[in-house]
DNA sequence: TTTTTTTGTCATGAAACTGTAACAAATTCC
DNA sequence: GGAATTTGTTACAGTTTCATGACAAAAAAA
């Protein structure tokens, strides 16, 4: 079972520890730092499932840290929450128009903030959030671990579910050997990045044979990684 | 070319209006419904992108809309913001613990609104705002690594896909191959200028034979480079 | 315990990609 | 026209990347 991961920036100690208490408590895993630049590289070392930034801060402000996130392709889909105690009009627009998904004024309740991190969090991870998630014929349930293919149930390892349940947030979009390492070992683990591919083998070999079916659902980028597509837009 | 629809409900007229005019002068298709049933009824009927619901409603609040919406699997993943006058700590979090996706408080000014309408469709709507770069019949998807020409996918390698979106970037421009090469391999990198040449082969070939099509979308201007034209500038 | 399932790695062959050389074709210049 | 230059095209070898089956260790189940 691996917990969230958010990630949350703030210079000030207290606001920092204050976030880092309430979001601990709903079983987060909360990763700190204290100015812009630490929040930058720890983001891109790990990969964070949410991030927090506050606006003011040492070195690198929120917003140039949530510009620099999005302006790469592997952090440019990670959720980002900006905190500031600016109110003014113009900040809260520019602040959501550089990229960040919701825009906090201080000073805030812990609920709220914890509230619209779980309504961020329900789009960005659907499975967290919904009992199925479906795509084409495949449908699996997060709660229970099953998987249905056309209706028909299919056996599945618990590493090869989690890893359909990461294609599935995101259908079409790449993932690189390293985020599937990240997400589904988790980060820092010391497994070869080949092993993916035996995976991912495994993953096509159940959903064929238990279906009877030859489509291969998963698309395999050369040089980048794998990605669930449609039929429709099938390589092979 | 389809416009987003966006519902929105207030039983105040003026407010109404007032947002229905920002939107409209973005180009959203705006419908507006004065009370919950009828916010409830035009959902169904016609299926928004997003939804944006007063909370004090006559007949139905815009929370009961937002429940009844969230309860229904054909209206659960459609995007909901809620707005309120009332700004009390349990309301907001109420309203996104329902399953609204934003909860915004009165008053508020309109560019915050778009801005955090814009910030959800991001989310909600990847295709809208993970682009792709257009060139005559030709589409390319930086994010997911595909090539269509004429709606018909196209396989490149990694390196044909990168100059082909090189060269997509600045339509026209003469790109030399020092450039290519700079941009593509990387600066610095031992590799022949003549080597560029074989890879505008590749490509063309690949836009040619997949797709039936013999025009030569790929210039070259001797002496100086390769360039992406439009046909009227094609030569042959 | 034994049996079964899951997990991670390896070896091997297949497939795709990369870069270059060699020659053909075309363009330019004289 | 003829020589020089530039580009087009093809083939090929080297390299990288991926698919696949096999296998042993670890974990879970019986």
């Amino acid at each position: 079972m691996n917990k969230i991961k958010i990630l949350i920036a703030d210079d000030e100690p207290n606001q920092l520890e204050l976030i880092r208490f309430n979001l601990t408590k709903e079983n987060f895993d909360v990763i700190s730092a204290s100015d812009g630049e630490e929040a930058l590289c720890l983001s891109e070392e790990i990969f964070p499932d949410l991030i927090i930034l506050d606006w003011m801060m040492p070195k690198m402000s929120g917003i140039d840290v949530c510009r620099k996130l999005r302006s790469k392709s592997v952090s440019r889909d990670i959720p980002i929450i900006i905190l500031s105690a600016r109110g003014e009009e113009g900040d809260r627009t520019l602040g959501l128009e550089i990229g960040a998904d919701d825009y906090v004024t201080k000073p805030f309740s812990p609920m709220e903030l914890l509230a619209r991190i779980k309504a961020i969090l329900r789009r960005s991870r659907p499975s967290l959030a919904n009992d199925y998630m479906e795509f084409e014929k495949l449908r699996i349930y997060p709660s229970t671990q099953i998987v249905k293919y056309n209706g028909e149930k299919i056996n599945l390892g618990p590493k090869e579910f989690k890893i359909l349940s990461l294609l599935m947030e995101r259908p079409e979009q790449i993932f690189s050997r390293t985020q599937i390492l990240d997400k589904v070992w988790g980060h820092g683990i010391d497994v070869e990045q080949r092993t993916i591919d035996v995976y991912i083998r495994r993953i096509r070999k159940a959903l064929m044979i238990d279906s009877n079916e030859s489509k291969n659902i998963i698309r395999t980028v050369r040089g980048s990684g794998y990605a669930l597509v449609t039929s429709k837009f099938g390589f092979h």
